[in-house]
DNA sequence: GATGAATGAGATTTCATTCAT
DNA sequence: GATGAATGAAATCTCATTCAT
């Protein structure tokens, strides 16, 4: 049903410089302020765009929102695969996995607010179809098959706790870093995080 | 808070009756619904009052959410408190907290759907003086302290991480289970979940 | 259909003491301000009764506006009945209605500030069976049907176009008089003012 | 004005078509029920505008009862001038005035209804500056001034006592004339009418 | 007589979204 | 692509009126 308009509204026929400025009004301004609080004519403005521009490539607030921040997600996923690479050993790879996001979080704090500000989980999940980022998601569950395929990880529950664990944890490193006014480096800190949830996830 | 009489704004005035057929309101309203889909109007009559009773007691949208989800999380804190006592072993009380959590998400999807639907992280936060709800996360800290004081927990990293994990893990576990459909019971696994994450924050 | 509650409201039953206090806070804040600008709490914290004195005993806003109006205007009329005592000449008779008519606006030029600014014309006239005060026109009637009958006014048109003159020349008189900030006595030019108005109403 | 945008607000921006939409309800509307009982959702939907069309372009109630009202008054000062044209005699223009006065009430009852309904006379003063009619009054006053001149008029009083006399005799016939039902014609009493005004103003 | 609480209604604002140009 | 205008909906606030104590 939403994908009616989806021939529509499309993000990717915007003029990329215009699409950049509009992403980063997003960023600006959602960062700062929750969904509600947010008027359309601030990013238009923000943008130098028109609002008409905005509902013609994005379709509505929401989807704007989704849209905007599945871009800048989109350069962590390319980040994740680009520094996989020439990594053999699994722990390695899970450990880099783990500090490509600490270190994504704190270049990027505006992101980690503007999700904390912004996007209701929910939300976010059911935009999932559309929004969820395979490439990035799509990493992290393959990482994870691998270890499993391995027999490195823990075999005792279902492989998505894995990743709750995973997830679970850095999501909230990251929201706790930066809500705690983004003080000493994260990924300074990232071996010895990362060698507390190996402990959780391995095989005992 | 534009209202003038933010601070006349108490929702402990209200009859008790009264106060909870809204917070059950609320909690049936915006679980189901995003904060900015929900109207208040909807509150009101769904809980059989004015649209002013609710403005006399809460003040606003926002703060009648938080009031009513620090109620319902009053209730966690009460049951959290209520299952530690008489339990003397360290690693028993925090795998008690951890059950009660799951448990406490098991008997109360609605909550945590609440949460994700309408309850922006960032917003809670901010709201914490008000509506954190020291009773729980109180408790949490209390626990943390008292495993770090007898030497059981991992003092390679500060006090905070700890909870983070801890809390990164139940709030994903949580909301996974929840957003999976709720199947399968999430205290059947709670030993196996635990000793994962108990590996994790235990010293190594 | 009003009469129904004119048993259970009537400010006749009132403590003297009170009515008096309500009736001048409804003459102090209805002069000051429209009628829908006017709360009834003003009024009642004016007067130092509760707000269901006011509903018990004048049953409604408006109710109250015209029983207050009702009891200022009846001391015009019992001054003019009073002032009318004595004197027989026809004109005479008239000139004083005049006079007492302007006397009473510069005595009482809230009142008059009170009908600018809260009484609709419209309301006015169709309450006018309760609250018409038939003393006050009742002797101005009486007094023009004796011209008529002594043959000295103008016969050309029907009686109430006298009565129209008479009454739309003191009612512009005595609210340009207060708009125009109560300059110079009114009752000082009476005579002049009035030989033009006799002029336009005697038989020519 | 607590709005913000009251500078913004002005009716001449409006579309033609739809502001006479709108002042047709305010006229049916109005004058049918006292301001405070109006609801402008009543004049919105009877002029098949939004709600936010009315507060754009009139910015509050009270601004739009006034500015409705001016616009009709605006073609009484039209036709006024118009009528007055070609007209060499001083008492015959004033006569002219008297009738062309008249005779608007004849055909435009509602207009007085609206005003005895909804129209605090002080309230209309004070918005004097924006909405008195300048040409419509303008009109009275220049007209009065040149009698004066020609020294037909009463000179024992000052200019503004004849306007007084004037105006207070053409409101409270036609208000009458309203109220007891619009009987027989004012016109054609006009003649008789103005002979008693012209007795009390022109210089004895 | 008084006090406190609740309600319905409506004024006013703000905003996402849509339409026409 | 842009601009301007209109709309529906909902937040917020104020108030007359009613009810119960």
């Amino acid at each position: 049903m939403r994908h009616s308009e989806a021939a529509t509204a499309d993000a990717a026929l915007l003029d990329p410089d215009t699409r950049v400025r509009i992403e980063r009004a997003v960023l600006d301004v959602f960062s700062e302020r929750e969904f509600h609080r947010v008027g359309l004519i601030e990013i238009a403005r923000g943008a130098n765009v028109s609002l008409q521009t905005i509902y013609k490539y994005y379709g509505s607030k929401e989807a704007l929102l989704f849209s905007s921040l599945d871009a800048w997600l989109g350069k962590l996923a390319e980040r994740m695969i680009d520094h996989l690479q020439g990594i053999e050993d699994y722990k390695e790879r899970l450990r880099k996995v783990f500090w490509v996001f600490l270190d994504f979080t704190e270049k990027n704090p505006k992101i980690v607010q503007l999700m904390m500000s912004s996007v209701y989980i929910n939300t976010w999940r059911k935009q999932g179809a559309q929004y969820d980022n395979p490439e990035l998601f799509g990493t992290f569950i393959r990482v994870l098959a691998e270890g499993r395929a391995k027999g490195v990880l823990n075999d005792q529950v279902d492989e998505k706790v894995l990743l709750d664990y995973i997830m679970g944890v850095l999501f909230r490193l990251s929201q706790t870093w930066v809500q705690r006014g983004m003080k000493d480096s994260l990924t300074r800190q990232a071996n010895v995080l990362f060698e507390m949830l190996w402990r959780a996830i391995s095989k005992p």
